[in-house]
DNA sequence: ATAAAAAATGAATAACCATTCATTCGGTTG
DNA sequence: CAACCGAATGAATGGTTATTCATTTTTTAT
């Protein structure tokens, strides 16, 4: 009966300290999915991390500051996303703005693991001084470039009516809501679908830009 | 240098047993919103609501079930107050569609202790199958609902090319994407104001019955 | 007024969990 | 190959917290 000794393959010890933060920070993601934010102990993440109870230490100090660099990680993976889209020059700003509703309804971003700690940490800002800021930082960066879209694309079009500062708050918020039914209800919603209804306000302000044909919850 | 005995008059122990449940429901959400859900002790619980640590467990034998119930409350409150809109033979369509968002964006349901309540539990129903289950009902409760009024205001006003089922949903989304700013970024956004934006986007829909001229950010 | 029942108390208990740190491991260097 | 050093380990520690229940307080019934 050989013990088991070939662990050491995928999980080198010469790991450079920043992938091993990763890790951590992946395992936690999957923990406070699994366990609730509530529910997340630390032997939890190291044991789905493959490693020892004290590497939280070692890495991050605290509980804390693990769940604080959980929350940024999720924070900066969204809005570089979204930060390289605003930034591609080779994109007109419809496919700017197409980019980016399709990365708000993407596989990368609708992932249930991570939705569920979005909005693990959202219920926990009133209480957390820390995870507001965290938060209003990326909502505010994100406001600003996406507001700055819908100005330009109301120029281009000639729209004359449009507030470009209202259509952003409610695409925000229609988009947030819509993460809320992939959530909670994944029988019902498919994040393609969510996609569409998003495109479907879009198409209400940007009638010459954004057919609202496609907007049906039943087709294909 | 005479104890304090005077305690008994505004917490008699013959309040009725569903009485002193609420007292403590409520004292529940206060400190969710004011500690987070993983924050929050029994002790917590049973100081804010004035009382001794054992009193949980004799109105609801356990924390997780007394819980449960708070978010049953929740739920319960949103449920039946919207009910009563759409049972209220006295309101038009039209009226009860305008209840419907005015409810929405009431004093009582913006409350941000209790839209910290709500983001908590949504945190944690993919790894509470109960909260889910909860959650699940009262969902599809409204949304059988909202759809049918805005099917019938559909037939009312002879719009051709309105799915009310995509209307539903992409109004809901829209409102639980407001109370997401109501709760994150309150320096930001006012009731008034999403409850303005969410009449913008029914404006776009029942152009006749909801003028959109009211939608603007700023105004007043 | 008294007894019985019900409600509430809070100190004690037991379980849980974040954190610590002496020790082990594995890669690197000279 | 030997000595070294940073990375990782995990048993032990100590603080926290849900739960229990013997006792006290209050209400109700007789």
């Amino acid at each position: 009966m050989e013990a088991v000794k070939n662990k050491s393959n995928d999980n080198p010890r010469s790991m450079p300290k920043q992938a091993r933060r990763k890790q951590l920070i992946e395992a936690t993601i999957k923990c406070i999915a699994e366990k609730g934010l509530s529910g997340t102990t630390m032997a939890d993440v190291t044991q789905q991390a493959g490693l020892s109870m004290g590497i939280v230490n070692l890495h991050f100090e605290t509980k804390e500051k693990l769940l604080i660099e959980t929350l940024r990680f999720i924070s900066t993976e969204y809005t570089s996303g979204l930060t390289k889209i605003f930034n591609n020059e080779r994109l007109s700003v419809e496919e700017k703005i197409t980019s980016h509703v399709s990365f708000d309804f993407s596989r990368k971003i609708t992932d249930r693991n991570k939705l569920a700690v979005w909005f693990a940490f959202w219920g926990e800002t009133k209480s957390r001084p820390t995870y507001l800021s965290i938060c209003a930082d990326y909502i505010n960066e994100i406001a600003t470039n996406l507001t700055k879209l819908f100005a330009d694309l109301k120029d281009e079009g000639n729209y004359t009516s449009i507030d470009p500062e209202l259509v952003c708050v409610c695409y925000t918020a229609l988009s947030d809501g819509l993460w809320l039914d992939l959530l909670v209800t994944p029988r019902g919603l498919k994040p393609d679908q969510a996609q569409r209804i998003a495109m479907h306000y879009l198409g209400t302000q940007f009638y010459n830009h954004f057919s609202a044909e496609k907007g049906s919850l039943r087709s294909n």
